[in-house]
DNA sequence: TTGAAAGCGTTACCAG
DNA sequence: CTGGTAACGCTTTCAA
């Protein structure tokens, strides 16, 4: 079912058959209403890779995102679901690619073979290979997430530093004195993973802004580390009674630590982080933290890609975000810290 | 950078480069590395547009599964990831259709307009429109889970009604005789929802085996809807002693709800189901349950479809699977019923 | 308002 | 072992 059998069915040549049904040019109501008819009894669809060809359109961007060696956390979940929706919404499919590198077979397949009109890119690190890739080749791609420099890039961000700070401020409000960060796994740091950097960094100039005593932790992304760190917490510094986290696979453990522990959160330790707002309440007693607007950014990401692709020209766009704490149930007023 | 080019640089026709690389042929040595090293300086690849137009097969497998009015659950996220990254190593693309039904735009386009080879859908319904579409169409597809008429499909799916049972068995055995089922949204059971159909199924067939009284629920798929749905379970019959579920995202809920009412978990309570096992190690206590090897599915999901395009004649082919019941920490002998 | 024809970049058949 | 050439199915320019 092509549109050469469209054509001779309707009397009419190809050409004819291409506009009535694309508008880029005027049909008579009449043919137009046939061509119509017989389309619609067909079920005629024009192939996508045929129309990618000639017009070097895919109608498709790529979602690029590592490979699950870590985990997918519920943010990202959140992420892809609303990438996907949005971009339906822009009548664009979505192809996925697994890829932690520049080198990927896949990343290069999603370039090197033109199989995408544009890209969007999770997991940014603060030197971004796949980034700065993408720029050089000038190809449209919007970031979710900061690299270093990212002046000229397209994005749409946290701002992690100043969301790890209010946390920071928000316990010291409460008299918190002695606090720990737990942040991602410690080889996500190593690769420069931006959100655990910029985090840290937030958490860290706050506290020292504050005259905070803290310790920091990197923890592996599942519960069974996430109970191992607050142990290791507890053994550090008994005299901790609050922490930070970014580590939302994590959350389930330390809480259970915490609970062996004998603490009561929030009367004997607090509990706050960066968390997208379902898993926050999930826990018992619910996590007061910075809620992570992730389908709120994966509009936005696909907004402004949509934005670069229909202009090409258009100057860079940006958004960063910095959602306000929600105050939930797993902070209060710092008791007298045990010795 | 077309092929072309290349044949023109290494003073060969286009045919003898298509060959060269991809080896469909014999080719000479010398041109063969000749061809190569040209290649690889200009870092040449074939455009897929073009060479899906030509020889009809795109590379690309389509994930078909509902949009996210009904939350996304962490075992969809998990089948996504293992699905994206079994079909990266067949050197496949993954592209994600957010289709509940049929007549969905994007669903059309995914067939319509031959933007894949093959479909792996989730989510399936006992009567799915998408799959008979699918099957009548002689389209190469794999279901998760399992249709009302399944015996001509593709699929790979959990017997939802043997594992229902099975923590039905593991309650009895336990000693408790008043036990509640707290299913996913009625909307999905409505819709014929697979899963849900079936675990409600072998729930009340083995509550009856074993004379036991019952009560079921529907539960929205959040922490919020479980805590409610927990409260009415103790409203109905505070003598109720444990629960099933198949929803994993109300278990936080059902656990915080189970805290309120000051029933201790597995003292007073037992709770059971059929989760993905990170999940069930997030909550505390650790849940006892049959685990949703959501990551093996998707792989052999992929390689279920990856035989069939290779092979379009072979006979279908199934893989239903059986998790046994991991014992954690959240059942226990049932206790003197409260009257 | 319409048609003819030239691409788009591959693959694969037919000759040599 | 290699080259020429006809598809593949659409879009778009050029002419009428």
């Amino acid at each position: 079912m092509n549109i050469g059998e469209i054509a001779r069915r309707a009397g009419v040549s190809r050409s004819t058959v291409s506009y009535a049904l694309s508008g880029k040019r005027p049909v008579s109501e009449d043919t137009r209403r046939k061509i119509q008819r017989i389309v619609d009894e067909l079920g005629y669809q024009p192939s996508a890779s045929a129309r990618a060809l000639a017009n070097g359109r895919t109608s498709t961007i790529g979602l690029v995102f590592p490979p699950a060696g870590n985990h997918y956390t519920g943010m990202q979940l959140d992420f892809i679901g609303s990438v996907v929706e949005a971009a339906a919404a822009h009548d664009y499919d979505v192809l996925l690619s697994p890829s932690g590198v520049d080198s990927d077979r896949s990343f290069q397949r999603l370039l090197g073979e033109r199989r995408v009109d544009g890209a969007i890119l999770m997991e940014i690190r603060l030197e971004d290979d796949r980034a700065d890739h993408l720029a050089a080749l000038g190809f449209p791609s919007v970031a979710i997430g900061r690299t270093a420099h990212p002046e000229d890039g397209w994005y749409v961000a946290l701002d992690h530093t100043a969301l790890a700070a209010a946390c920071v401020h928000h316990l010291a409000d409460l008299g918190h004195r002695r606090i720990a960060f737990v942040n991602r796994p410690e080889q996500l740091l190593r690769t420069g993973y931006e959100s655990a950097h910029r985090g840290l960094d937030g958490f860290t100039k706050a506290a020292a802004e504050r005259g905070l005593t803290v310790r920091t932790y990197c923890c592996g992304d599942d519960a069974a580390a996430g109970q191992a760190c607050l142990e290791q917490i507890l053994h550090d510094d008994p005299a901790t009674t609050a922490l930070v986290t970014l580590n939302e696979a994590a959350l389930g453990g330390l809480y259970r630590g915490l609970a062996h522990a004998g603490r009561h959160v929030p009367r004997d330790f607090s509990v706050t982080g960066v968390v997208a707002n379902r898993w926050a309440e999930t826990v018992t007693p619910q996590l007061t933290a910075a809620d992570v607007p992730a389908a709120e950014m994966g509009r936005l990401a696909v907004d402004l890609l949509v934005e670069r692709l229909d202009h090409s020209d258009a100057p860079p766009r940006q958004h960063l975000l910095t959602p306000p704490i929600s105050l939930r149930a797993s902070t209060g007023p710092a008791g007298v810290p045990q010795t």
